[in-house]
DNA sequence: CACGATTGCTTTGGATACAATAATTTGATA
DNA sequence: TATCAAATTATTGTATCCAAAGCAATCGTG
């Protein structure tokens, strides 16, 4: 059974995420209890949950606002997914990499491969690559199986640069798109060789140059938007029409 | 002024760290809240926030459990940490050093060399020589000015390795602490040398491999107790009877 | 007219009361 | 005697209530 807490914490977290509370903007118990039709229990529960995530910062004496991220924000925070993944990789190639890991990945990168051998990216291609990606890096990362390691991606995770990353896509051409595709699928062949070959430091460092697809896809958003603040707004616009 | 559930919050930080409240036992809300003398509301609270920091686990279906920390869960952690501060390193040195902390860095090395410039180390020096050591680090991480990483690193320096390391002290002969503090300083004079220089690389795995001073720190324990499990409840006897 | 203080309102933090759910114990039957 | 079921007990999750702390607005005074 899911508990009211989890809940109302799923919600606003989406809410945050796809833009419905604007960067910003602060959030009072009340309102939200009533918008969400429940007490101010589970609510303010969630709420310092969420700012123990780094979602939420505290708006002067009183209550929480939500954080504004910037693109320097989202870059930060992917250069940290790569320095985390990069001895998750290590960890896993030094470690010597199980039949079942290899079967995973293995699986992964021939799915790759059918997934793009086509002639328009679609997104019904991008979707499923993306679903292989999350695929591929969760194996390796619980393979190394170093707890505080998970934790910390984890953490990381709930920043909104997989958001981010959604949306820069949609800033990109379809042979950007492609290129990038091609790349990522390339770097899984090569990451998952070196694992295989146990070549801890080639793993890590093609780990961390790996995590540049996404540096780079949100790299466009900084070429749209004239200087770095300000990405979550348009980014919820961007989200909100693609779900829709 | 501080909040019921700050201290709360702190209290059973505290008493997780230091065994009062043993790995593996079961937290009910309601007695704990009667021996800290507050309702349940920010015991809960707290409760909540202690399993995101990794320091609870879940107890089957209802409530909370201590987690256990094998000497290995402490070891990784520090890989962490390293993997972490690596970044940080490489930041800071790509980006140029700044004459503040320039000037931070230099204060504590040279004040590092006045410390360890004694006959015998007391443990006044090595209270010492650790506050030092947390300013150089924390100078690193916070120049290097991402969010993200300031983030995961916090996160990650409260799981029970700092204790673990003051433990395992313990168990270290004098002439073993003497050379690693003085390990510790020699490498923390030519991880500023290379942000000084603005060598990024070599910042970033010299600050890698001075994670390994801790790392052997705590391997001490590990030839101290046969295998890897139960740190925590020696190591809490240890640190009371230190405290007290 | 401007500045300050006091009063009233809004909002948060904490405690308690209540409902729901999981665990345990007891009793009955095979 | 052992096992299963039912009931009771314990514990969590949620809502509401109360108190304390900011914030705002208005009124008074200089």
């Amino acid at each position: 059974m899911s508990t009211q807490l989890d809940e109302v914490l799923v919600v606003i977290r989406e809410q945050i995420l796809n833009g419905e509370l604007k960067a910003g903007e602060r959030l009072a118990e009340i309102p939200l209890a009533d918008r969400l039709g429940v007490s101010r229990t589970p609510v303010r529960h969630a709420l310092t949950l969420l700012q123990a995530e780094g979602l939420l910062g505290t708006a002067g004496a009183r209550g929480y606002e939500v954080k504004r991220f910037s693109v320097n924000d989202i870059t930060d925070a992917i250069e940290v997914r790569g320095a985390l993944e990069g001895l998750a990789a290590r960890t896993v190639a030094e470690h010597g990499i199980t039949r079942r890991l290899r079967n995973t990945l293995d699986g992964c990168v021939a799915g790759g491969d059918a997934i793009l051998d086509v002639d328009t990216i679609t997104s019904d291609v991008d979707t499923a690559f993306a679903k292989l990606n999350a695929r591929f890096h969760n194996a390796i990362v619980e393979e190394a199986g170093n707890a505080a390691l998970s934790n910390a991606i984890s953490l990381n995770d709930k920043l909104p640069f997989a958001a981010a990353a959604s949306v820069a896509w949609e800033f990109t051409t379809e042979s950007q798109r492609r290129r990038m595709l091609l790349r990522a699928q390339i770097e899984h062949s090569l990451i998952r060789d070196a694992l295989v070959a146990g070549q801890g430091a080639r793993a890590e460092s093609l780990m961390k140059e790996h995590a540049h697809v996404a540096m780079d896809a949100v790299r466009v958003l900084a070429r749209e938007h004239a200087d770095s603040d300000d990405v979550v707004p348009e980014l919820s616009v961007r989200l909100r029409s693609r779900a829709g």
